[in-house]
Formats: C-alpha cells, sequence, structure tokens
DNA sequence: CGCGAGCTTGATGCCGATCAATGCATGTGG
DNA sequence: CCACATGCATTGATCGGCATCAAGCTCGCG
C-alpha cells in the first residue's frame, strides 16, 4: 500500500521517446502534423512521467498546467459529488489524452489515477496552444479530440440515460475491443483493468450487477469470464443487444 | 405542424448585429478578444439563421462546416439509437455555441431543435480556425468553451449515474436559474421552454416521473408549479437535495 | 366549442439496489 | 509451508424506486 505522502512524489524522467518515433503516433496529437511540426511537439514534451498502478496523475482542485498522452498503462478518470459519491467518467488507454478537463478553469475537475504501471508525456499546455498558433494542423487535431471526447460522452449519456444493464455492459465491452484492436490487440480476447466496481461506476450499476451480468453472458454462450480475463465467443450477440430495441 | 421539407428550407438573413455591440458578447466566442479581434470576427460572422419553434438548426448526419452562437431563443441537443431511443444531452440558452460535436468527424452527430423561435450567429468553422490562428485569445477561449462543455457532460454522467430522481430534477432546476441568472433573469422563477418528457429524457427518467416530482416539490413547499411556469420558493431545501449523501 | 398535445395521478410490476454469505486468488508473517 | 488476512468476485434473498399501463385533466388553438 502506498501512503498517501508516497503517492504525492512526483516522477519525472526522460524515457527518451520522440513522438516522432513514437508508434502512437496516428492515434494520438501528432497526426496530421509536418515533419517540422513533429520536432517542435518533441522539443516541446521534454518530460514524462511515471505513475504507479493506484497513484493519481492529478487530482480535482489542482493547478491545471498540462496535458497528458498516455504512453504505456492504464487510467480511470473520476468525478465526485460534495457528498463523496463518485463517478468513473472514463477509461485511457494508450494515445489517449488527459487532462482536456482542466482548460476551462484553469483546474482539473476530476482525478485520473492508475489502473497498472503507467507512463505519460506531459504536455504543457501554454505552450501547446502556442505551437498550434503556428501549425494549423495541430490546432485541428487538438479541437478534433476535443470534439470527439465531447461525442463520446454523449455516447455515455444515451447509454445511462436509456439503457439497461445488459446492454450497458455490452456497449461497453464492445468499445473496448474496438479500441484495443485498433492498437492491434484481438479483438475477441482481453484483460480487464478495472474492478467490477469501477465498471459499475463508469455504468451506473452497481457492482453485483456487473457480475451478475458478466455471468449471465457467460450461461448465454456470449462470453467466456474467468476473473478479469473475457474471451468473446458471440461477437453479433453482443452487437444486437446494442441496437436491438429491447428483450 | 411543419413538414420536414418545409422545416429543410434554411432562412438566412442578416438581422444586423454587430459581435462588438452585442450584449452576449461576455459570454459568447468574443470573451477576452481585442477590439481588432472583434472587428475580424464581426466580418466572419456575416449570416444569421432564423429557427422557428420545432425546426432543427442541423441533423445528425449532415455535413459540419459551421458553429452557431444562440442569439435569441432555446435549444435542445438529442442523440439517438440506432433503434430510435434518443438521449437529450443538453439544452442551449443565449449565448452558448452549438456544433461543437461535429469538429470531430466533420458531420453533426446529434440533432439541434428550437424549442422556440431561434435566431443563431452562424460562425464558419474554418474560418474560426485560421482566425484562431491570428488571435490567441480567440484560439484560448474556443478551447475554454469546449473544456467547459466536457466538463458540463462529467456532471451529467454524474447525475445519470448515481442520483435519485428528486436530486436529478434539484440539480437541473439549480443549473437552469443558474443560467438564467448570468443572463439578468430572475434567480426564483423561470419558464420551462420544454416538455416533461425532454426533461426526462435528460435526466434520464420518464414523464411520469417528472411530474410526479414536480408535484411532491410542490407538497414539499419547494416549488411552486403552473404547469410550465416555476417559482422557487425555498432554494435552500433545493440546494440541500443535490448535496446530502441522500434520503 | 371541441380537439389534441401535454400534464397529472393512480395501480401494478419489474429491474436493479441492497444486504448478506461464500468463494477465490494473492500476499504476508509466523 | 501453512494459517490467516485482504481485496475482489460470485451468488442468493429481499426490497424499493422508477417504469409501465391506464385513466382523467388542463389549456391553447383552429
Amino acid at each position: 500500500m502506498n501512503t498517501s505522502a508516497e503517492s504525492s512524489k512526483v516522477r519525472l524522467e526522460s524515457f527518451k521517446v520522440m513522438c516522432s518515433s513514437c508508434n502512437l503516433r496516428e492515434l494520438c496529437l501528432p497526426v496530421g502534423l509536418s515533419h517540422e511540426g513533429l520536432d517542435r511537439l518533441d522539443s516541446l514534451v521534454a518530460a514524462r512521467r511515471t505513475v504507479a498502478r493506484g497513484e493519481s496523475l492529478f487530482r480535482a482542485g489542482e493547478v491545471f498546467s498540462s496535458l497528458y498522452a498516455v504512453r504505456t498503462g492504464f487510467f480511470k478518470t473520476c468525478v465526485s459529488s460534495e457528498d463523496g459519491r463518485d463517478q468513473v467518467t472514463g477509461f485511457q488507454m494508450t494515445g489517449e489524452l488527459l487532462g482536456l478537463d482542466g482548460i476551462g478553469t484553469d483546474s482539473h475537475t476530476c482525478n485520473a489515477v492508475a489502473l497498472e504501471d503507467s507512463k505519460v508525456c506531459v504536455i504543457p499546455f501554454s505552450q501547446l496552444e502556442a505551437l498550434a498558433h503556428e501549425f494549423s494542423e495541430l490546432q485541428h487535431q487538438l479541437h478534433k479530440i476535443m470534439s470527439r471526447e465531447i461525442v463520446r460522452e454523449h455516447g455515455v449519456m444515451l447509454l445511462l440515460g436509456s439503457m439497461r444493464a445488459e446492454e450497458r455492459l455490452a456497449a461497453f465491452l464492445l468499445n473496448l475491443t474496438q479500441r484495443l484492436q485498433t492498437r492491434g490487440f484481438s479483438a475477441s480476447s482481453l484483460i480487464l483493468r478495472m474492478t467490477r466496481e469501477e465498471i459499475g461506476s463508469y455504468l451506473g450499476l452497481k457492482l453485483e450487477t456487473v457480475s451478475r451480468t458478466f455471468s449471465k453472458f457467460q450461461e448465454d454462450g456470449i462470453l467466456e469470464v474467468k476473473q478479469r480475463q473475457i474471451r468473446i465467443l458471440d461477437q453479433d450477440k453482443l452487437q444486437k443487444l446494442v441496437n436491438d430495441t429491447n428483450c
């Protein structure tokens, strides 16, 4: 167990990886950027940071100064209400940006927690804006990323507002595998990095309901579930659960 | 009832209002912009558009080319799943931007419908990006607006994921009045522009539940409800409903 | 005036929450 | 190496909040 004192130590390093040679550059901020732009982005993203499993990358209330691109590992973001309830608002994997929530008020509004040992690229935001000023492709890519985040959240609102438990879990699994597939992983087999409770929080369900729904999917021959190891046996049925009017 | 043929007629006009003299400029895109920048923005926002109650400003699937700033009136945005369920994702009032969802894929992903006769300023996005390129305050303001939209949606996710009906409606009313107050309206009295069903869709509830909850608030002396006329009698109780751990 | 869209209110039922016990994997210290 | 603690997952029993179904009601409008 990490004490909170320990977890507040920030480890900065330069496990030197250039954007220009990063295998995530087609997913991440550099999309569409010229060679020169890439070099400039490289010099801007000087620092990398290691975040151990369970530690926070940033917390609600902290001053916002940088965006973070996930280099390796897996994160969750969550917001909490005054009375202590909290809601997982997203899971982020390699190539995805963290910290967009902080731009509006210059302070973070959610917590970003590593679900496994992770590394992120630190992108000082004011410098990024300055660079985007010079390279319109970078500016446009940033806008696209923010817009897609808004659209993703619309999808989550639809899910939370009108889907039933099975549909929610099916949509969640399909989303996860689709993103994993983009990154070159199997479309049918995955290891969950998060607990049932975290899945439940994201989907607006209790952990017991998540567990029961996994079991049901297993009985129905849709999934094979061994703790956090998931194998999708019937992708079509899963897809139909999301699409069909119901039942 | 408007036929869809009729509603597809786009009425462009120039009910000439300059950003520089617009009473919404402290809420809208021009925040922080220099005098020169304002003039440039003015020349960019050449067109205004009138949208009658019930008509769409844009629909999911349409090509994205512009953002829209609400000049007068009131809108809802909604997404729909393949099977026809739809989810209201937001209500927009004067000074707020519509269309941010379209940036990511160059096509709109939701429908924007006027809930009363409305006028919007049309902001061609590629030109806006070009101008933002010159005026960093404009760029920054756009980033802030998008970031705040992301944060707003986090709040909705918290609401949909973990609040009960009364809390949801209380949070909704407080949010509405707070935004109305920013625009110089009363903090305690408002007219709803949307139906119970639209409120329900936004809050993940059925219209009957919304109606019952309004009635309960009235019994409890928190509200006076006359159809769509709402008067808040006890702001504190409403606030406590949102904050308290529950019950 | 009478129609219809939107709203209210009641009766009933179901999905998922809650409470509770057990199982299972991992890790730790005797 | 085993005994035990701990965190997470599964499963069962029961409960409750909201959905659903079903009447009426209200008010604006042709």
